[in-house]
DNA sequence: CTATCTTGACCACAGATGTAGTCATTTCTT
DNA sequence: AAGAAATGACTACATCTGTGGTCAAGATAG
């Protein structure tokens, strides 16, 4: 007899912000090494390469990266999907900050950004959809 | 001669998840005691008294609430507006996680959690004065 | 007036986070 | 082959965060 036990892949501490620019790079482009991860984040921050893959260590201790072999480096690929993620965050945001409602959220975000003709399509698609 | 310096009251730092609960009170009503804070979150939240005057102190620090002498006690205020806060927050949400644009932010929320009619007129209405 | 209670001021401490340094091993260069 | 370069593993450390303890001074109850 053996019972059969299923490990969830389960995302349970918070992804930072810091870590959260390594993610968007592997959600773009999943399979990197480290060496390119840090270039292409040459540009938009000021890294110490150290730091990243200092980063790139957390993200897979806490379950949101997995790494493949690949020769004498590591090709990093997320195991979580950016969706879900966003849905994630964005549910907490309006659970904390909105009381739980997404009106007002959109509402002070078009009152601080604006709408732009992408945004008043989407939107409007959504509408529609829900009202069929 | 003098010079006039003028001091912003400026919000540097993050109001982190736990400092936000009292937010959320003191947005709903302003000039509350510590312990009437304290016992606004009896219920929600089992923080110690302590814990909770702890969380006080440090959102003073941080220029996010002002004291105002009440006898041998404090009434606390808030220094920002719930709406900036819920701006800055929403904005930045979307800037670090959905690269800067809100109709995917929508269409995740939407597909996380859906419309409900109070969030179905409010897009209407936003859709109307944008197009007129 | 004295013991207690309340309130703010200051201190403590573990875990998370930002930001890197050191080491050992492997691979490449000369 | 021997030194240099790249790579992952492990270590370091200051600050921030969550969580709460200690203390002193004034208010309060007997």
């Amino acid at each position: 007899m053996s019972t059969l036990v299923v490990i969830e892949p389960e995302m349970k501490q918070t992804i930072t912000s810091a870590e959260l620019e390594i993610m968007n790079i592997l959600w773009q482009q999943a399979e990197l090494g480290a060496a390119e991860i840090i270039e292409a984040l040459k540009d938009k921050q000021s890294w110490h390469p150290r730091t990243i893959k200092t980063l790139l260590s957390r993200l897979v201790d806490k379950g949101c990266l997995a790494t493949k072999t690949d020769g004498r480096r590591y090709l990093y690929h997320p195991l979580i999907t950016q969706k879900d993620y966003q849905k994630l965050a964005a549910g907490q945001l309006v659970d904390r900050l909105f009381g739980g409602k997404m009106a007002p959220l959109i509402t002070e975000l078009v009152d601080a950004r604006g709408l732009n003709d992408e945004d008043i399509e989407a939107l409007e698609a959504l509408l529609g959809k829900q009202k069929k």
